[in-house]
DNA sequence: GAAGATATCGACGCCGTGTCGATAAGCGGT
DNA sequence: ACCGCTTATCGACACGGCGTCGATATCTTC
């Protein structure tokens, strides 16, 4: 009972791994723009792609795999911005450099905002990406983070005695109001004013000083001079 | 047909339905004590209480029903000793009152850290739970302290001009922090020291000339002088 | 004790996942 | 050109969790 099924033989198209491989992110990331991580299924995406879901299966073991590999497209993108605050020269003001990294991070959220929010949400419930993303990614950042603040804590630059938990609840902070600001269909807020309303938490937890002074001399506006 | 199964003829036990509502979610939280929600199945829930899988859908449209609904266990605490800090009187010390309210709230995260963390992790994966946790409490809550910002704006008690946004940044900020560091089977931190931490930053974001007086003249230990 | 209400049950259908063996497209050697 | 090897692609299946449905047992009430 060979379930004859001969009738209509379509004819296969036999791509290059790395082709098939780069059709399936693409439209992920192409579902992903119109619904949550959280509806996405094997089935639809690769309807779209034109092949069908066994052949997801030989490129990816799950759909967290492809998250993950949507990450690390992303994730050097994010480096490359933050990169100048962390090794920043000690010729820099340091209050200054703070929202200028944030609102850079905020734009990226902004471009990539839901495959960024897909992330997150898978972060909470595959075990995969979550040591890919959260015990990954924002650990390293978290550390980045921590040893700057020390290093300008040495230089008397700032006083924070806690360095990793700052840098850790700071993290958190802007990730969340990130994905939640900037990672929806019809995001309510601009990169730039999300980046100034963190900046301003960030300065104030890092150089109270700095921020008291500047609420004291411009009571109006937000940015520059 | 009638698929003669009267074989083992199990006794059937009638609860009253408050009873069995309260069993279930009793079995709920212990399921939660040992797995992440992810991984709690209707299943597993149910052979705890010795009932069957359709009884559960007699009480419960779905698993996010009960997720709610040990929302609603915990989030009454939440208000009870988050009141104190909403409507606190003008007498008492504003900076003060904000490190002992986020203690009072970190303390009942420390207690039913799995649930929320449950409750947090299903707010991305399931449209109730968002709309009832995210849309309304969370905003809830983010509203009623950007009021108490504003209000002490008014009294020129602080200089936040954006309370809204600091406000929304600030409550994610605690959630995101309170759920990783007290929501784990073994939580890495005391609801102490991560309610130091926490508290810390709102200051420095709220009333920056205190905190960077509490730096210059206490150098070193945190609390209590 | 009869009748109505409802808490509980077993079985079914649905949908998405991940696996497996078969098949056909390309690649290289002769 | 032909042949064999690799492997990209496919259809079918088994599994597991979800939610529904009609039947049945238990309780309540009069």
């Amino acid at each position: 009972m060979a379930t004859e099924r001969t009738a209509t033989k379509a004819r296969r198209i036999r791509r290059l791994p790395s082709d098939a491989e780069r059709e399936i992110l693409d439209a992920a990331e192409a579902v992903l723009a119109e619904r949550p991580y959280r509806d996405m299924s094997v089935d639809e995406l690769m309807r779209r792609t034109g092949m069908t879901r066994s052949t997801f299966y030989h490129y990816f073991r799950s759909l967290d795999e492809v998250a993950i590999a949507l990450m690390r497209r992303v994730q050097g993108e994010m480096m490359d911005v933050a990169m100048p605050w962390i090794d920043a020269g000690h010729d820099e003001d340091p209050v200054a450099s703070v929202p200028r990294a944030i609102r850079a991070v905020a734009e990226i959220y902004a471009r990539h905002g839901r495959v960024l929010a897909a992330i997150h949400e898978a972060s909470f419930h595959h075990e995969a990406v979550q040591q890919a993303w959260r015990d990954g990614i924002l650990e390293d950042w978290i550390r980045a983070i921590a040893e700057q603040l020390s290093a300008q804590r040495e230089r008397g630059v700032t006083r924070v005695r806690n360095a990793p938990e700052i840098a850790r609840a700071l993290l958190l902070m802007n990730t969340s109001v990130f994905v939640e600001r900037l990672g929806q269909k019809q995001p309510p807020d601009s990169a730039e004013s999300v980046a100034d309303t963190l900046s301003e938490i960030w300065v104030g937890a890092i150089y109270p000083e700095a921020l008291a002074e500047q609420r004291a001399s411009r009571p109006r506006r937000r940015t520059t001079p």
